[in-house]
DNA sequence: CAAATCAGAACGATAATCGAACAAAAAAGG
DNA sequence: CCTTTTTTGTTCGATTATCGTTCTGATTTG
């Protein structure tokens, strides 16, 4: 890219607005520079910038963040072609299984619903638009990862930092490799009770007729009342059969 | 604002990114200049900075979104010092009636899910956190808009644009008036079947020692086996003494 | 195949952005 | 309560990042 083609503004912006999270949610400008590595003055113009913007709120000293940053991820949301196209499919997949189903993508190591669709709009439990869970713990999440290069895979496992959810969350790196690299050939991938005990999840990859990854199609059964591969016998054939009529379309 | 401390790059940066939404998913540099009022090489260069970092993804041609946009939106829901604090009394009220119970804040014209909390994590029905809706059709959007200015009430009725989605929507200007202006003497706001026929919503705002309005908590219970002065009476007490409870700590 | 539309590169002008240095204010400490 | 230390806000000249114009090459459309 030619260097004359960056905006070094824009760049410090989004990482001040980065900066921010759950165990700093209120920053000050000095704060702030020493986690983007600005000057404490670049810091507070671009501080400045943002408040008077509204993305962020200050009292003076602290700044945080406000709700319209929730504004751009509105946007990707309705913006996403994908979810729209998938959207009525799912809705037969949760008819006929009387249960959530989900759309998601990965970003980075993070699974993203980018909908679900419930038997009706008030029986519409599970993940949220827009949630974001450690892609390892779910089925959808495993079943995409399977889809990354070799090296994408190993550097994965390498960087992923642990944390168990249940007794049943996979805390060892050699089978989490394993469990990563499966699915694609399988052309399925299931996870037992990794996030919630009591659920599983069953995922098909969403590829294109050119064998591109554009996501992945998901529910989330109980285990009780049915053994793994009962619950996998009696989902799987949905499920494929969904995500193959997609391929064309998406 | 001293004029210097205006970063014109990061303004017009957002503004790119601000751009991109339902009708407008997939654009050309050129498309993007004409949104903004940017020239097209300026926009052009807006557009590869956000390719770059991680934002925009291309085929060269055309620009959209990518989920990387979601990781804001997850550092305002994670940073929310209000949502934190709020969650463990939402879990009360959603034990006590065995339903959903939400806590939001207003963003513009639209009221914005920050928590939910049902009785159970999969039994977490309803909106999704990070979810926004028109602020009239809900009972905690009206309940916050009652908090605006006399200006910025008059102002927002003026602005509003009216949508149906049910026959009982409030279809007429002076009724959605009255209906922003009631709730803050009363203390609580109640909606009939505004968004979704078959529920009601019943909130109240959410305010600190010194009458700062913060959000509102709500719930929305079903319009069978119980008539609104019912639902009224059950109800608001709980939501009023939890509302009391954190006027110290919010 | 011609016309029209759009993307990419070059470049000099301009003003946007930078950081050092200083002033003011707030905390900390005795 | 006053002094010292740390943190925050402002100013200002230097620099270079960013701008828009213009031209060229590529792609689409009729």
């Amino acid at each position: 890219m030619n260097p004359k083609d960056w905006i070094a503004g824009l760049e410090r912006g989004l990482g001040v607005l980065e900066s921010f999270g759950e165990e700093a949610s209120r920053l000050t400008a000095q704060q702030i520079a020493v986690r983007t590595g600005l000057t404490r003055t670049a810091a507070r113009r671009q501080l400045l910038t943002l408040e008077h913007l509204g993305y962020l709120a200050t009292d003076g000293k602290l700044f945080w963040l406000t709700p319209r940053v929730l504004r751009l991820a509105q946007s990707f949301i309705e913006s996403s072609r994908l979810a729209r196209v998938v959207q009525p499919y799912l809705q037969r997949i949760a008819n006929s299984l009387q249960q959530s189903a989900y759309l998601s993508v990965l970003d980075g190591f993070d699974v993203i619903y980018l909908t679900r669709q419930g038997p009706s709009r008030f029986n519409n439990a599970g993940y949220g638009i827009g949630e974001r869970v450690q892609a390892p713990l779910t089925a959808a999440g495993l079943m995409m990862l399977s889809y990354l290069s070799e090296e994408a895979q190993v550097a994965f496992v390498a960087n992923y930092s642990i944390k168990n959810f249940t007794p049943y969350t996979i805390s060892d790196r050699a089978q989490l490799a394993l469990d990563i690299k499966q699915p694609r050939s399988q052309g399925w991938a299931v996870s037992e009770q990794q996030l919630d005990i009591n659920y599983r999840g069953i995922a098909v990859p969403l590829l294109d007729h050119k064998g591109i990854l554009h996501g992945a199609l998901s529910v989330t059964p109980s285990v009780q009342n049915e053994s793994r591969d009962e619950a996998i016998g009696r989902i799987l054939p949905l499920l494929r059969d969904t995500a193959y009529s997609l391929r064309n379309i998406i």
